[in-house]
DNA sequence: TCATAAGCGAGACGGTACGTCGTGTCTTACG
DNA sequence: CGTAAGACACGACGTACCGTCTCGCTTATGA
């Protein structure tokens, strides 16, 4: 379970952007978030960064790719078990994490959308890069819950993993109600821990 | 309880769109699921209505409101509680609702997000459109369970009322993974139900 | 001679434009010549005069026929021979009357110029308005100094009679030199006057 | 007296356009005879060139524009004295010269004068291309004309020296009567070469 | 006196051109 | 050779205007 972990870790990192590439990548991470997706152009980008038009596009095809690269790059962290010692702790820690990456990048994360769902290869990265890190630590979390005892290892719904990150994305992304501490201690309280330990009280 | 839903019928049915109109909106819906968003041309859309541009620039300044507002007017439907007799019946229906709707416009969704999130007016209609109305839908069920003893009235936490709609809509939008009728029941029978009835086995 | 002239006054006093119609008249003129053609609009025109668009076109069937009888209705007026008592005189005073009334209405006349070339019913009103009054105001001038014996009938150039106007015109409409008084006095005294007379000293 | 000319030459040729433009320019004024000034537009001549839209517009800032120098590229020729060996010669040679050139392009010069009598940098454009170059070339046929004794050089006046061509102008542009060779013998025999030679008589 | 019609204001409408702007490709000249 | 600068074709956007039309309201005439 670790080890899956640090693959994904190290399928982050292993992004390699010259020093040049990364610069224009904060650029537009930059403009991204001031203007939002379709008002950013790449003129925009390439006359911020001092580059030219075709300097971008010698890297990526696409303005669509060119962003979602950059929300990539400026999203990716590592990805770290919180290691609370309880299942609730892990869990609202790992929400609360959710709050905080999501909440800076909210408008970057919907402008990006339209295009993941347009482009199969940038969905492939984006699995990547979003989900199956996630998905990871949220196995591992469980995992160490069910060896401890908390709860039982059949309570794991493969489909149903991301409720608690999904969830807070749904809210900070699509509802107007932006996820707070509040939200997240009720929603692990009253929604999650509920379902994972639905069977312990038989 | 019933008053409040006719009432929330007739509020969703209140956005009087002229006959002109409508059929502008559902031009403009139906090449909005032929082509996407940005392959749609404000152009295309009054040459198929037989209108000119100005007719349709006289409604909606942009042509991102008109595509909200052609989202809106497709996503509004009798917003009639499920009434199945079973809580469990009710919110499983309720869910299955959620991905019927939510399965044919996630590209218009998406694309309307981004706009959404820039213009408070547009938001404003969102959500009386999209949240409001579910929300006294979903109250009427919980409240409906209560009313026969499956649940108790404190379960309902005022905060957490979207949960079900918002993973559903959360699966279609964000992750790749689009919900199933399978999706609808575990979700119900794992995480809802056990977070709605959790106070009820002690 | 003197009836033909009369004959034009009565042509143009002819048109019989309804106090309304007069009004509209009017307000396109101003705008007309506030605006230039293609600044000034209908709906302007219709706006400022609290009428209606429909009530413009009932009238004139377009634009163009609109501002050419604006056009006209402002340059009218009544054509009467000056008189002086010598050709020079005669012809100076003629000369400064085309500078007075091309001076106010230059830019409406640029305007107008386009459309009529374009519409040979808007061209025959011009004609009439514009040329064949003139023509019988010069031939008059010219016969009276023919009877006086300040020149020989057969000096006058039956296609040549608008030099003089014409040149005028010219300079006020095209060239960026509108013509003064010393303008005429010399035109007279240093080109058309040798014409007229180019015989008599032989 | 010849460098003056060549002078004129080179000053007229002067006008800059790079190939792409000049072609620009012929497509304009070819669709513009074919047309008319309204019936053209941008986007006929974009195509016809295979241009985009931008291309024009970065040039011209405006169909008026573009016009105007389509009008003055296509009226502009080499500006050489007639050197016909008589004053008369020169001057029928030029009228000749005058009635060709705006008989073709009259539509557009009507056209062209509305904008120009707006836009003070056309106004200018319009001088040097069309009044100034005409003025030194009809000086200095008559400062030949007077070396050759045929007339005075007193007889030259500053403010009058283009009534040959703005008659002419005039009666293409204004007056429905389009000048033909033998309006220019006319002209120059009845009216202007009296005025030149008025004083050699005494 | 009332009604039926004719004229009017207001302004929506179809059509079409304008002028702007953004993408992705391409060329030129520099280092 | 990679790069900055930026022109270019394509095509959508949003605006403006023309000439037509429909809608009520008012006014003026005819029973």
């Amino acid at each position: 379970m670790v080890d899956s972990v640090s693959q994904n870790v190290d399928l982050a990192s292993e992004s390699t952007w010259s020093p040049r590439e990364v610069e224009l990548l904060e650029v537009t991470l930059q403009l991204l978030q001031e203007n939002g997706y379709d008002r950013l152009t790449v003129d925009a980008v390439a006359a911020t960064a001092r580059a030219s038009k075709a300097t971008v596009y010698r890297r990526w095809p696409s303005k669509a790719e060119l962003v979602l690269a950059a929300f990539t790059e400026g999203i990716r962290q590592v990805a770290v078990a919180p290691e609370t010692g309880t299942l609730r702790g892990d869990l609202v820690r790992l929400g609360e994490l959710v709050c905080e990456q999501i909440g800076q990048h909210a408008g970057t994360l919907r402008a990006v959308l339209v295009e993941v769902s347009r482009n199969p290869a940038l969905n492939e990265v984006m699995q990547q890069q979003f989900v199956d890190q996630r998905k990871s630590l949220m196995l591992e979390i469980l995992g160490e819950a069910a060896a401890r005892g908390e709860i039982e290892a059949a309570a794991v719904d493969e489909d149903l993993w991301d409720v608690l990150p999904g969830y807070l994305i749904f809210r900070a992304l699509v509802s107007g109600r932006a996820p707070t501490a509040r939200t997240v201690a009720n929603l692990v309280d009253n929604v999650i821990l509920p379902g994972l330990t639905r069977d312990m009280d038989s």
